[in-house]
RNA sequence: GGUCCCGUAGCUCAGUAGGAUAGAGCGACAGAUUCCUAAUCUGUAGGUCACAGGUUCGAUUCCUGUCGGGAUCACCA
């Protein structure tokens, strides 16, 4: 329990003590009763509207009952102060005695610190990446492969049961154009001079170790195969080959997924899957066949005004009801999808997570009206959206050609500056919101590189340790000894800092509750400055310094506040998916 | 035209169960500093939280509308 809920709890305690009642004698409704850090630290620690959310109801004014709570939280021993000030609010200064058990509690639990069981009980499935697996993964799919696994991980770390998984798009067009360009890759291995790659396939040369490996296997037997049974072997092996690839992009930027899902087995034998998937939604009266208006604004050229088998979304919250089977009679992307949720559903998930591009954005509503009627509401689905990253170099936007197969693969990102300058900027800004990434910025040794600033923290703290080899001939204490003389620790910038600490937990709780794993990587920035700051008292004033050369009792109690923040930006760098170096090179 | 995301300091952005005088970094300005705990430090100025209503003790936060920027809009994936 984080010390927010804690202190929270404490307070109900005290207000049921105090033997307060609304005017007709019933409880009071403690659910609106907030404990949290106040806006400005000279008002304290902590701060309550208790006072303000109950006075209504007790019949009393907010003032008053402030001084009554306050006389109350006054005899808890870890307050020091306690006042009443503003509209009604109770702030509370905590004794450093309370802040120094909580170092001590931080240096029991380690790196498992701020672990939580809040999100317990909840199963829940995240998907992202999904990249179709027509080439290598290019910088595009970058932000959401970052925010989709530290999500994951952050929930984990909260106490869900998480698992990560990618969605193959190994069916459909694009897939037969794939194959068709590999072919091509194929017979060009074989000798064949096949000249400029046709507009419509696929150009990269990422293909053409592809059709080596098929000419190496197969020599010149597809080309005596009727045409779409060779294509059928040519897609095979260039799905497998492509995903291997994909693997490897992901695994470069330390992104593992628990589960690979091929949307091929939904349309395997005779697309059972789908078809029953299909048949479920029928019975429960989500299928009709009719006919769709033409979307308003512009209508398109081709538009066929045609009866067609449709899902009745709009009666599950979307704005049109969805196709299920094409003109030519094939199911749908959308019809697959429908299967795939209800396999997720019956895998006993209760939660549906996707991340998705912004260019995805018109999908949520059907993929949350789909939800509904497959699980009858009784999955919660959510979607986050990333925003477009944009790519600079010293300010300057990069220039890409699609068209030309000429892009920036994810790859290249990860070896020009490294996966955790890139997991760590792609965290820098709430997903929902445009992103800058310049080249030159990440790899910037300075203070103002965020990434930087934050694992100079945790080198600074491998550092302090060596030190203390060096100049105490100190080995590293244990933790036991680490936690021994924490009553030592009393200065205000040390004090600080352990507050700062103490924060994480309910950092935890609050960014998974709502998703938003950047929470992390700002609080990570937050806690980096704090201990630069105190670090940077020391070279004023030495006496604030970690190492103390001839007061090891002070040095080893303040080794056990550089162990705790190490511990935390371990924590966090790891949900964040980045290391926390022990020098900076 | 419909839908979704966004609008907070000069710039880039934080700010959730609705709270006090709205924060950080950069830039600007004013100082300090050559120390090895390197890869700077301290301070100051800077705001109609896009706009207008509503909900209430209280709104940057919730609701409605307007304006502005972006994404997207049957049968592709």
């Amino acid at each position: 329990m984080n010390l927010f809920a804690e202190f929270s709890a404490r307070i109900v305690d005290m207000v049921q003590a105090l033997g307060l009642k609304t005017a007709s004698g019933e409880p009071l409704d403690m659910a609106r009763v907030a404990v949290e850090l106040p806006r400005d630290v000279n008002h304290g620690d902590l701060a309550t509207n208790a006072a303000m959310v109950l006075s209504k109801a007790v019949g009393t004014n907010p003032r008053q009952l402030g001084e009554q709570l306050a006389a109350e939280l006054a005899k808890d021993p870890d307050v020091s102060e306690v006042s009443v000030a503003g509209p009604g609010f109770v702030n509370i200064r905590l004794a450093d005695g309370f802040w120094q058990a909580r170092l001590r509690d931080i240096l029991a639990a380690g790196t498992d610190y701020g672990r939580s069981k809040a999100g317990a009980g909840r199963k829940i499935n995240v998907e992202y990446v999904s990249a179709n697996p027509t080439g290598p993964m290019h910088v595009g799919h970058c932000r959401g492969a970052v925010v989709g696994d530290a999500l994951a991980n952050l929930l984990a770390f909260a106490g869900s049961e998480v698992t990560k998984e990618y969605y193959i798009n190994d069916a459909g067009a694009q897939i037969g154009v794939l194959a068709q360009s590999a072919f091509l890759r194929y017979r060009e291995a074989l000798g064949e001079d096949i000249g400029d790659i046709p507009a419509g396939l696929y150009p990269g040369d990422y293909l053409v170790p592809v059709g080596q490996t098929l000419a190496d296997r197969f020599g010149r037997a597809l080309l005596e195969k009727p045409e779409n049974e060779a294509l059928a072997l040519v897609s095979d092996e260039t799905i497998d080959a492509m995903m291997g690839m994909i693997r490897e992009d992901l695994a470069a930027l330390n992104v593992h997924h628990d589960v690979f899902f091929s949307e091929r087995t939904l349309h395997a034998d005779h697309a059972k899957a789908i078809r029953s998937a299909i048949s479920d939604l029928t019975l429960k009266g989500h299928v009709y066949k009719g006919k769709l208006p033409p979307p308003k604004g512009q209508k398109p050229e081709d538009w066929e005004d045609r009866e067609q088998t449709l899902f009745r979304s709009t009666e599950v919250g979307d704005d049109i009801d969805r196709p299920l089977v094409k003109s030519d009679g094939a199911y749908t992307y959308f019809a697959a999808d429908v299967a795939y949720l209800k396999d997720k559903y019956a895998r006993g998930f209760n939660e549906l997570v996707y991340v998705l591009g912004a260019d995805h954005g018109g999908y949520v509503k059907r993929l949350e009206a789909l939800a509904r009627a497959v699980t009858d509401s009784q999955v919660e689905l959510t979607v986050l959206l990333c925003q477009l990253v944009r790519l600079l170099r010293n300010g300057e936007p990069v220039k890409m050609s699609k068209r030309a197969g000429e892009f920036i693969t994810l790859r290249d990102v990860v070896d020009e500056v490294g996966r955790d300058a890139i997991r760590f900027m792609m965290l820098y800004r709430k997903n929902g919101e445009p992103l800058d990434f310049d080249f030159a910025k990440v790899t910037e040794q300075s203070k103002d590189n965020p990434v930087f600033y934050v694992q100079y923290a945790s080198a600074r703290c491998y550092s302090v340790f060596r030190q203390t080899k060096e100049h105490l001939g100190l080995d590293r204490p244990d933790r036991a000894a680490l936690s021994e003389n924490t009553h030592l620790l009393t200065d205000p910038g040390e004090l600080a800092l352990i507050r700062k600490l103490a924060e994480y937990p309910r950092v935890i709780e609050a960014a998974a509750q709502a998703m938003e794993p950047h929470r992390i990587a700002f609080y990570l920035y937050d806690l980096a400055s704090s201990f630069h700051a105190h670090w940077n008292r020391g070279t004023d004033n030495p006496d604030l310094r970690f190492v103390r050369v001839n007061e090891s009792t002070l040095t080893v109690a303040r080794l056990g506040l550089v162990q705790a923040v190490s511990d935390v930006l371990t924590s966090g760098l790891a949900i964040v998916g980045a290391e926390a170096p022990e020098e900076m090179r």
